[in-house]
DNA sequence: CCCCAACCTGTGATTTCTCTGAGAAACCCT
DNA sequence: AGGGTTTCTCAGAGAAATCACAGGTTGGGG
């Protein structure tokens, strides 16, 4: 089941009805409240831990359907709060925060189980669509919804990556890819530069502003080149996606 | 009956419809956590014990459809288990996980009666493989479901472990297969190399995350040489394989 | 209708990612 | 033990992606 969110995007719903439930895990109280607000804005119902403790604790009586995990806590390694946590809740899907530089053997056999990570900085957009799809694929959300967001003649597959517009293919870089997904997951919307850094780019994004305005041209040189524009400039405002016709 | 698993290939089903069970037995449980976590992703339902006497028990009540048995238990020795396992469910196919060294003549006589075996430190593609051979084998899933797996032009046969494209046959070394395997057991799915390497090498590989990027190398010498690629590569999200239409 | 802020985009430096050759070590079969 | 095969590390070449910068363009308020 899917309904509109406050976004105006789908969200994900469990079969009940009832909103998704995420726990977020992580001893940087700033990497909480950055992921606790943007996963609210998915429609989604969050409870955050600072610690392992808490994190098994809070799991207990939350249920969650989904956690998100730093793997380094101060008073347990990742694994231990992950053996606890699949004790309560055998079937939790499992996004780890790691840090880039961190031991890439520290990894082994994280995503094995279905679960999935992402390094640190990450980016908003990359954490909700990993999560979306852990939920997705662990079936705690009712509809198996595809993975295919659509917005006119254009087509995007978050599963593999690919992108059609009226049938062609379009080959898109990474940071192509997660800029049209956020204007697709947010079409006739006017979404702000400041609001597309905050999501697209990573948290210690430090650069200039305007490599929105570059990837933007970039997107449609690939998009909207020779055709009817899809993407369209408000000028003060920011930019937005909508069907051609 | 096979029916799409949240992960989107074909999974194995009873013929009353609900999900193939499976009992995992091994005292580390380090193991039996990584086990249970990737044969649950299949869509199975998983039972675990941690001794000989608890897995007797177990399989008791939970009826399983196979067991995955550590011949190194602390209580009783894996012929001990399996005959009283045996007792209790005279068909139930067995898998069973053996020290690299142990002696390969009881082994062979063990599996001559339908078992297999996989020795540890195992891939989890290894592990999945033969636990659909046996399941499908020992007819606890309705269909016969073929062991061939297609991707356009390219076919795999689990079973006799035969490769063709476009008709050719194809020689593969032994990961060169498990990596293709898992591959076309996710087509059009981007798989990144963490996901590869906590799938296709075992689970205790220590080394470097580029030996992914050196077997794709060799497969696509061997699949794609001269012909339309059928692999892929997302940079920065990984490999996919697809028809090459 | 003019001007300025806002926006667009070409250029190229830098960084990051991927591919692959060469060779060492382990393995296997006889 | 010996030769062929397989696995894997290492490192350099090459390709691709990201981004800063700067000059050109546009649109709308005054």
């Amino acid at each position: 089941m899917t309904t509109t969110s406050p976004q105006g995007h789908t969200e994900l719903l469990r079969p009940d009805g009832s909103p998704v439930r995420v726990l977020v895990v992580d001893d940087e109280q700033s990497i909480t409240e950055l992921l606790s607000m943007a996963l609210r804005y998915e429609g989604w119902q969050i409870r955050s831990a600072g610690d392992g403790l808490g994190a098994v604790r809070t799991a207990r009586d939350f249920r969650p359907d989904a956690v998100v995990l730093d793997m380094m806590l101060p008073d347990m390694d990742g694994l231990s709060v992950l053996g606890r946590l699949r004790r309560d809740l055998p079937d939790v899907p499992v996004l780890f925060l790691t840090a880039k530089d961190a031991v890439e053997d520290r990894i082994a056999g994280l995503t094995a189980g279905g679960d999935d990570y992402v390094t640190k900085p990450f980016s908003l957009e990359e954490v909700v669509a990993r999560l979306r799809g852990l939920i997705r694929r662990s079936g705690a959300a009712d509809r198996r919804s595809d993975s295919v967001l659509v917005v006119g003649d254009l087509t995007l597959d978050e599963d593999s990556h690919e992108v059609t517009r009226g049938g062609d293919g379009i080959h898109l870089t990474a940071t192509e890819f997660e800029l049209l997904r956020f204007l697709m997951r947010n079409p006739r919307r006017v979404l702000s530069k400041a609001q597309i850094l905050d999501r697209v780019w990573s948290y210690d994004f430090g650069g200039q502003a305007n490599v929105v305005e570059l990837y933007i041209s970039y997107l449609r040189r690939k998009i909207d080149a020779g055709r009817e524009p899809m993407i369209h400039t408000r000028r003060g405002a920011g930019y937005l996606i909508k069907p051609a016709a």
